[in-house]
This record gives structure tokens, C-alpha cells and sequence, in this order.
DNA sequence: CAAAAAAGTTAGGGTAGCCTAACTAAAATA
DNA sequence: TATTTTAGTTAGGCTACCCTAACTTTTTTG
């Protein structure tokens, strides 16, 4: 069964894995931080998204995702990073805009545009790799 | 003053945009079969956007938009022009997803994303006019 | 190890936006 | 014109998020 998640809850896996990535503990203090939320209002998605089957936590412990959760999570991501290599290398945007972008433009886009967005930037970078053989020694 | 509209908000402002565009006088009726909600939600989101003092509308009447709700109108619709653009022309998408995403998309990208989307959209279709003017003839 | 600080939870409250149901006004029609 | 249909409103309710304040647990530190 297929789980609708709304842009915040999406946002929420979202931190957990990023920060999963770069720390060895989650937990609602860093997540609170991260989401420019205060603790209760991560305590209390927690509780969601733990009905949901999507993360586990246990009072006063760490923040796990689990596998459903952790699929949804990297997929969020991924959809991050794509956005945002389209909007900082083809676009031009600074990294700190990009990323704010990103974060929100990631919840609302449909599947066509997805896979279209995904060539789209496989594409230019490919171009951009050319361009740099091309050109090979001529910048560092 | 800046009014800082919600998604929602741009979106019945938009609406009313097109509505208008299209049709001689707009109403509650049409607006909630184009936005999908019910009469009731209308009634009472035109009561805010009144407050706001960026519609004007009386009891049964028509609905219409003030100098600044136009404003803030046009901005959103031209918005979605241009994303409506990047999904058609630039990645592909059908026109109807491409509606779809646009729709959600533009209520947030930040200005500096916005310059740079225009400029982009704007060298790709000047490029394509290029094409077509080197071929002239050789199509339709 | 006791006291203070930090982390986390719970309870209660607020707003935006949607809904249904019951009602009223306006428009269309027999 | 009386009746029916359509349009619009109001009241009351719901959910998702967020918040503050008060409390509890855990961790840190003198």
C-alpha cells in the first residue's frame, strides 16, 4: 500500500536520513534544529509517523527509520539532489537558495516531470563532461 | 505593504485571474468547480482575501479583484506562464501534467530562482526561433 | 553524587483550509 | 406567478501543523 505524504511529513523522513548520514544518532533535538521546529512539534509527528509504520522511536531514544520509511526517505532525497543540480548547474542559483528551493519544489512534483527532470540534468552534465574533455588541461 | 500569501491564497487569486480571462463575471460557482472545493470553502476565502483588501465582492454578487489583488494575480498566472513553458516546451511534459505541477510549483521558488527560470525559458525559445527561422519552410 | 543543564514529553491552544448540513436568495421554468 | 432548481451563505466540525508552558527524564558537571 502506497503511503500520501504530505510535504512536511515528507520533510521529515527527509531530515531524519540526512542526518543519519552525517551523525551517528538522530534524534529529536537535532531534527527539531534541522526543521526550525520546536521538540514538542517533533515529538508529536514522530507519533504519526510511527502509526504510519515509517520510523521507530521509543521515549527518550534514537530515531530510526525503518524499511519502509527509509525508501521513502532516500527517494525524497533523491529528488532533492536532482533539483538541486538543476537549479545550481544549469540554472546558476547559489547553493544556500537552491537548497530552500529544492526543499519545497521536491514535494510537488508528478512522476512524468520526475523522470523527464532526471534526463533533463543526466543530459547537461553529460554535455558538460564533454565540453570538459574537450577542453582537457585547459582548467585545472 | 507586502502581503505574504499562502499557496492557497495565490491560487484563488490566480483563479479569479483566469476566470476573468475567460469569462465575463466570475462566481463563487465557477471558482469552486476550478479550484475543486466547495461553495462554502469559496465563501469563506473570499471573506479573507476581502479583509486582505485584494477582492471586492458583495453578498450574491460577482467576484472581482482590486488593484492590488490584480497585481498579486497577474504575477502568480505570469509565474505559472513561465513554468507552464520550462514543462512544455523545455522538458516535454503533456500539457495537462505540466498545468498540474506548475500549479504547485509556483507559489514557491524564491525571485532569484524566478530571474534566472525567465532568462532560461526565454534563450531556449529564442534559440528554437533560430532553428525554425534557418529551416524556414522546410515546415508548415 | 547532588545540582544544574539539556533533552524530551504532554497538555492545551491557535490558525488555515477543508468539509457537511441546514438555511436563504436568486434564477429558471411550468 | 408559484414552484423548482441553482447559487450562495452560515454554523459547526475536523485535521494537520505549529506553538508555549509545565513537567519529567537523562546527561553533564562541580
Amino acid at each position: 500500500m502506497k503511503v500520501e505524504l504530505s510535504p512536511t511529513r515528507e520533510n521529515y523522513l527527509k531530515m531524519i536520513i540526512r542526518l543519519s548520514k552525517r551523525k551517528k544518532v538522530v534524534r529529536v533535538n537535532s531534527l527539531a534544529k534541522e526543521l526550525k521546529v520546536r521538540m514538542s512539534s517533533v515529538s508529536e509527528a514522530l507519533k504519526l509517523l510511527k502509526d504510519d509504520g515509517l520510523v521507530t522511536h521509543e521515549k527518550y531514544g534514537y530515531i530510526e527509520l525503518t524499511e519502509k520509511g527509509s525508501q521513502i526517505a532516500e527517494e525524497v532525497f533523491s529528488r532533492h539532489e536532482v533539483l538541486f543540480a538543476f537549479l545550481t548547474k544549469i540554472l546558476g542559483i547559489d547553493p544556500v537558495t537552491a537548497d530552500e528551493d529544492a526543499c519545497k519544489m521536491e514535494h510537488v512534483i508528478s512522476p512524468a516531470t520526475w523522470s523527464k527532470l532526471i534526463s533533463f540534468v543526466k543530459e547537461f552534465s553529460d554535455r558538460q563532461k564533454g565540453v570538459k574533455n574537450a577542453y582537457r588541461g585547459s582548467n585545472q
